[in-house]
RNA sequence: GGCCCCAUCGUCUAGCGGUCUAGGACAUCAGGUUUUCAGCCUGAUUACCUGGGUUCGAGUCCCAGUGGGGUCACCA
């Protein structure tokens, strides 16, 4: 009972402010959005701050146009900040930062050669040989105490969670470039700009220790932190990685995905209602947010249910908003008289809009219809339909005064209209394409 | 390997000691609507990791084991 979770309140009295703070090394992650989302839904449930912060502090690492592209992203997403920040913008603050650090003895200059984590090793050693040398330049390190307790109340995880400084290592704060790591960025920022709440990954969890040393030593009111869960793959069951699988939001939205399905779907990844409702738009996200909804297991990654809520929001799309929105996925010649024809037929059956092609491509081009695909009737089929439409004469009798099977009639028609079994209505299909082009593509077949 | 997090259907999850013979959604399967595929409607299959405690009573609390994930940079 002692160590039950505990129910997490906001606190009244501060405002919350929270910040969703990505580097511009490229496109948006799927990770980065869900974090995104969650940090704005806490603030704005509270009728708080989102603010947007670039960490580029590490020069090497720069993107260019990245920034840009994570805005136009976000902005899809309605993820609108209300502040704006970029990190290397404000170097004067985080020098002068370390520099107080070392003059109250809790950071040292240090002169080692940078090391660089190997690909498959650890390194063991948490002190620095520079620790007690007493430099005046270099980099600046932090001088981790021995023998104390760091803890902190994860608002994600409920729960309190600890280490012993003698498992922390003497962490660079300060780069010999003069730019700060993130581990001194982040807590000179999220104090100057009064951050209320942390949120983000799970993979920043084991440096936290070196975080609450640091706020600690800077001295002022500390952020409430929570740790994310990580999306894992679901082939490998590993943390979503861009090296394997697919994880840009842009990526996304290019193969067809609407903004809304991706967002409901992030959403649920990690996160869910007391009533376990699903369907959600931002706002309505906001307005039920609640940090106690927050998971603590790693939920996987599938896309059968990205898939359904996309579908699902396609056909919640009037026609003339699916015509807009199909703009970039329809043959660049398609008129739109024909589209507007051609979207209700499509629309329940379609998941992504990239779907369209498969679906509705026979309207706009020929499909060489594959001759195995025909029943053994099927001369006989196309002759008949093709006296009927050209005559003008209703198909639904057809079958009836020839004494076909419907079934087979109108598959065979079918194939040899749009050369695949799976298509919208037949009847339908023909008055759009027009009753001497469907002919057509039956004479052909009969020659 | 050290440190940390985690553990309910295949997947996302509800569940915060008795109402759980465990609920919903996606997926799957079957039936209905139907000239195909979708969509829609019905129904079905499937889960509390293991072992100890605590308790009158445990999916729910505690411990251990096992399993999974993360992380060990002058990258974020």
């Amino acid at each position: 009972m002692l160590n039950a979770k505990l129910d997490v309140k906001i606190e009244a009295m501060s405002k919350v402010r929270t910040r969703f703070a990505p580097s511009p090394t490229g496109f948006l992650h799927i990770g980065g959005l869900r974090t995104a989302l969650y940090a704005y839904a806490l603030a704005k449930h509270d009728k708080g701050d989102f603010i947007l912060r670039i960490e580029d502090t590490d020069q090497k690492r720069q993107v260019e146009g990245a920034t840009e592209s994570l805005k136009e992203t976000l902005k899809k997403f309605g993820l609108a900040w209300d502040e704006f920040y970029t990190q290397s913008e404000r170097l004067s603050l985080y020098s002068e930062a370390a520099k107080k650090l070392v003059g109250e003895g809790h950071a040292f200059y240090c002169q080692c050669k940078p090391r660089n984590a190997k690909e498959g090793e650890f390194s063991n050693k948490l002190r620095d040989p520079c620790r007690d040398k007493g430099y005046t330049m270099g980099a600046v390190r932090l001088k981790v105490p021995e023998g104390e307790t760091l803890s902190y109340f994860d608002f994600v995880h409920r729960k309190e969670i600890s280490w012993s400084s003698d498992t922390v290592y003497d962490a660079t704060l300060l780069k010999s470039d003069g730019f700060p790591t993130y581990h001194l960025a982040v807590a000179v920022d999220d104090l100057d700009m009064k951050v209320s709440h942390i949120l983000r990954g799970h993979d920043w969890l084991p440096s936290t220790p070196i975080h609450l040393l640091v706020f600690k030593y800077l001295g002022g009111v500390r952020p409430e932190i929570g740790h994310l869960t990580d999306i894992l793959s679901a082939e490998t069951g590993k943390k979503l990685s861009k090296r394997r699988d697919s994880v840009f939001v842009e990526q996304f939205l290019e193969n067809g995905y609407l903004p809304e399905a991706l967002l409901n779907f992030v959403m649920l990844l990690g996160w869910a209602p007391k009533d376990n409702r699903e369907l959600f738009t931002l706002s309505e996200f906001v307005e039920h947010f609640d940090m106690n909804g927050f998971q603590e297991a790693n939920p996987r990654f599938l896309i059968d249910k990205l898939d359904w809520f996309n579908g699902y929001y396609i056909r919640q799309k009037t026609d003339e908003e699916l015509l807009k929105l199909l703009g970039p996925f329809v043959p660049k010649d398609a008129s739109e008289e024909k589209l507007k024809k051609v979207i209700p037929l499509i629309k329940d059956r379609i998941k992504k809009l990239s779907d369209f092609e498969s679906f509705a491509g026979f309207f706009f081009e020929e499909r060489s219809a594959d001759k195995k695909l025909f029943g053994k009737d099927y001369k006989k089929h196309l002759e008949k339909a093709l006296e009927a439409i050209e005559k003008g004469v209703l198909l639904d009798q057809v079958p009836k005064d020839n004494n076909f099977k419907v079934g087979d009639f109108f598959m065979d028609l079918r194939i040899a209209i749009t050369g695949s079994k799976f298509t919208p209505p037949i009847n339908e299909s023909i008055e759009v394409l027009g009753r001497e082009e469907a002919a057509e593509r039956i004479r052909k077949i009969l020659d």
